[in-house]
DNA sequence: GGCAATTTGTACGTATGTATA
DNA sequence: GTATACATACGTACAAATTGC
């Protein structure tokens, strides 16, 4: 098992043992090893085992009851918007299909986010918004630099000036979302600046309180992105 | 402590100690009793204290470290799309406020939802919402029931006929919401043909295949909900 | 660097519940 | 039905690691 630093022996075994639950490496018949089993393969002691174990029941992963050993649940019950979970997911299938139920929470959290962040934001929150795409502006004009953290940024800052906690909530999916979809969609440094337009679109409408607009501008942002997957799985085939 | 069936102890503690670090009960600063305190005041061992903080630590409610304690984590942390964190949320603090952030959220997933449910849905999603809209119907008609269940049923057959897991494992989140919701909008028994008649609107446009009009829809059934709320708010101002 | 406090990890024993013979 | 076997649930006790003073 690879050691990693500053986590603790069960959050370890949390990491292995949820990595392989959702690749799908236990038979959801047989279900998984007993704890007894899992002492000797991890070479741990039971209590571990069984904090481990309570962590990945929190997560809705698995169930674990007397005599019927510790039982796979099925993936509708996963928590897919637990952090966790969705790394996991995401290391063991990174396929175009999922790429694309992504973008369609994308395509229907971030347009409302930007209308809220337009009617509800505060002067602050907008500043916050303005400073990222200061910050995508400059690496546009960069030859050298990436975009991405900025380009993260600007999108988590309309989610925290929606002002709604369910929306900023989604901040690490969206994230995710997006860090996935730009290794994608930007093949090459060409169309930064067009890109960084598209963005701005969006702050100038939150910026005048013009929630419509701004729903408008992230609708037809993500739309690009969504026309790049749709294209990539058709071509697959 | 109340001892609810089925449940063992450390699910029981995650759950008295889930509500009250949600209540606030505990102060940010000096943080949570240790688990040796935390043995004492409900009685129990070590063992079920460490596997409750464990799972809460899973929920993104509290973090534990060496000498520092347990400290509850801000709640910008916690899961609140985990079914557990969401109940205890309501339980404490059942403002006005919150049930409007929950219908922004509805607001932005469900129209979205019913209209890949009209591109996406397999005939036998699109049964399953048909099957929920006739109980609606059945319960209108009835003075005597309530169409609550088949409410949810709706709306839930609609996140699973979307095709896209991240929108069904929102179910337990807009069933919730829409609970609440329901409590609030529905003064008396007076308008439920109406309110069927709005759930047949969506169905049509899904079953003819119609994304967009469904989308509308839907909007419009939720935005009905929206103005309910804001005269609540008004009104207790 | 050492000391004290506190969490973390380990070991083992008993109890309880459930499926199967 | 009843008994038995087995796996989890729960408890106590102790050793180790980490942190703050």
């Amino acid at each position: 098992m690879a050691r990693i630093e500053n986590l603790n022996l069960s959050q370890q075994v949390t990491n292995e043992l949820g990595r392989a639950i959702i690749a799908g490496e236990f038979n959801a018949e047989s279900g998984l090893p007993t704890e007894a089993q899992l002492c000797d393969e991890y070479g741990i002691s039971r209590t571990a085992v069984r904090e481990a174990v309570k962590m990945l029941a929190a997560k809705g992963l698995i169930s674990s009851r007397p005599r019927q050993g510790i039982r796979v649940e099925p993936a509708s019950n996963w928590n897919l918007y637990d952090t966790s979970v969705l790394k996991w997911m995401l290391d063991s299938s990174p396929s175009m299909l999922v790429l694309k139920e992504f973008l369609q929470m994308r395509m229907a959290i971030e347009p409302q986010a930007a209308a809220l962040a337009a009617e509800y934001g505060t002067d602050e929150d907008i500043q916050h918004i303005a400073d990222a795409l200061d910050e995508m502006n400059k690496a546009a004009a960069d030859p050298k630099a990436s975009m991405h953290e900025a380009d993260l940024a600007f999108h988590t800052s309309i989610l925290f000036a929606s002002r709604n906690r369910f929306f900023f909530q989604l901040r690490d999916f969206i994230r995710t979302a997006l860090s996935v979809s730009i290794q994608h969609t930007t093949p090459a440094k060409g169309n930064d600046m067009g890109v960084a337009e598209d963005h701005a679109k969006i702050y100038t409408a939150i910026l005048n309180r013009q929630p419509e607009r701004a729903k408008n501008m992230m609708t037809y942002l993500i739309d690009e992105a969504m026309t790049f997957i749709e294209a990539e799985i058709k071509g697959a085939k």
